[in-house]
DNA sequence: CGGTGTGAATACTTTCACAGCT
DNA sequence: AGCTGTGAAAGTATTCACACCG
């Protein structure tokens, strides 16, 4: 990073609104698509599919963003992160946006999968429909236990996880989904990692710690419900609160 | 964004709550815990948990926001919004985190939770040890199939879909969890809704529509294998940016 | 007109850095 | 001497509101 440590340096530019604002660090790629606008994307992306389904060509903003739960000036700047395709005065094609987010999030490729942990989840995992249906073929399953190993789940038998580096070296598994108890989920994630495995999708309650280079995103039932349970508390405060204050309870 | 320009903004800063601070229009909001920071206490609560089982009493910011994968100023600041509980120059207590988390994020109360739709995913969230172990029990499990009607899982029986109304208001349900095919999804979160259920949490890729009073939490699974996606792509965006712009690469 | 695309304003989150307590 | 607690700065994300264009 540039100067920090201000001895009266002076904050001076606001945020660069200047023309000759040449900022040294700065990432001339245009890839700079917010997290939080790449979630919804995938969002917009279903809602779409299932509109073009139903043959609708053309939508505005206003309905899309009505279908996908966010409000409508927020879409259209999420959608200004991938491009222009959209034509004022009417809206946009269903089409042309469902190939530009598909070509944003890089769905053109497939992207293998792979399944560590065989148990209940894994076994909804391997058989949910919405990874092949959507260019995430599930191509590799693993877990320890002996009685499962070579057997058929969802079409694909299940190796050991030691073979892990080789099986998902040989079907070039990019993502790997880990279903497994929490204190096997370090050891597999380590072992996905070593085999060259970037992505990784934990549904264990667990912190997994990985490099700098392989991204993590996590799925943690409890924290849901700790989060969910936080709500109800804060509602019954509220709830407790207005009443004490002699509010008139409307309705 | 502070201080810019000479016209004497002065943003008088934000949601500071001082003491004796006589706000004219402020709603009396003790609990004003950013939802970030509430998702991220649910990890420290099993983090601290952990702990408190291999017998560990006093924990420093630095190693609990370590095995929390968060840096120590932002777990430092999260502790902050549910009070001063920890001890200068040594540290905080396992067992008073553990139990003011718990306060915040109301698990002093249980939980009741319904499950709808008793499938591959249904069954492995009716079988989820981590639901009854955290003050999360599962007490009313539904579907539509005649077949499971009556049939019991993970010790509870299926009802119909049906009773919703009837069987969540005898068990006191708080939480209800979607696990149905997409279709049946919204009408299922509507029978929750008419039912008394305050909050959902969604496995179903769709976008449900629910009143203001209700709190829905995702979790969908395609989106995120697409934000993976997203990331993978990316990273070989840039790797052939680099090999382009004739980067020599570091080992 | 009607609806997109986008700077600017606002709101929220994270990080810094250090005063103050033990 | 060390670590918490926290204002203030920096960084992101969301919303507003309107110029612009079909």
């Amino acid at each position: 990073m540039g100067a920090r440590r201000g001895e009266d340096v002076e904050v001076v530019t606001a945020p660069g609104r200047l023309p000759g604002n040449d900022e040294p660090a700065v990432r001339e790629r245009a890839r700079a698509i917010p997290e939080a606008a790449v979630a919804r994307l995938a969002v917009y992306l279903r809602v779409l599919s299932g509109l073009a389904e139903q043959d609708v060509t053309t939508i505005s903003s206003e309905e899309l963003s009505a279908a996908a739960g966010v409000n409508s000036a927020k879409l259209r700047k999420d959608l200004s992160y991938i491009g222009s395709y959209g034509t004022r005065g009417v809206g946009y094609e269903v089409e042309v946006l469902v190939d530009q987010i598909e070509r944003i999030l890089g769905l053109t490729r497939k992207h293998s999968v792979c399944v560590v942990g065989i148990g209940n989840l894994g076994h909804a995992l391997a058989n949910y429909a919405g990874f092949p249906g959507r260019g995430f073929p599930v191509s590799a399953l693993f877990d320890v236990d002996d009685d499962l190993i070579g057997v058929p789940v969802g079409g694909i038998l299940v190796s050991h996880v030691d073979d892990i580096p080789r099986v998902c070296a040989e079907r070039e598994v990019s993502i790997g989904v880990i279903a497994t108890p929490p204190p096997a989920a370090q050891g597999v994630c380590d072992r996905l990692v070593s085999a060259g495995v970037q992505c990784i999708l934990n549904f264990a309650p667990v912190v997994l710690q990985v490099p700098d280079h392989v991204e993590v995103r996590k799925v943690d039932l409890a924290v849901e419900m700790q989060i969910l349970s936080f709500h109800v508390a804060r509602r019954a405060d509220e709830a407790a609160n207005a009443d004490e204050s002699g509010m008139v309870v409307p309705g």
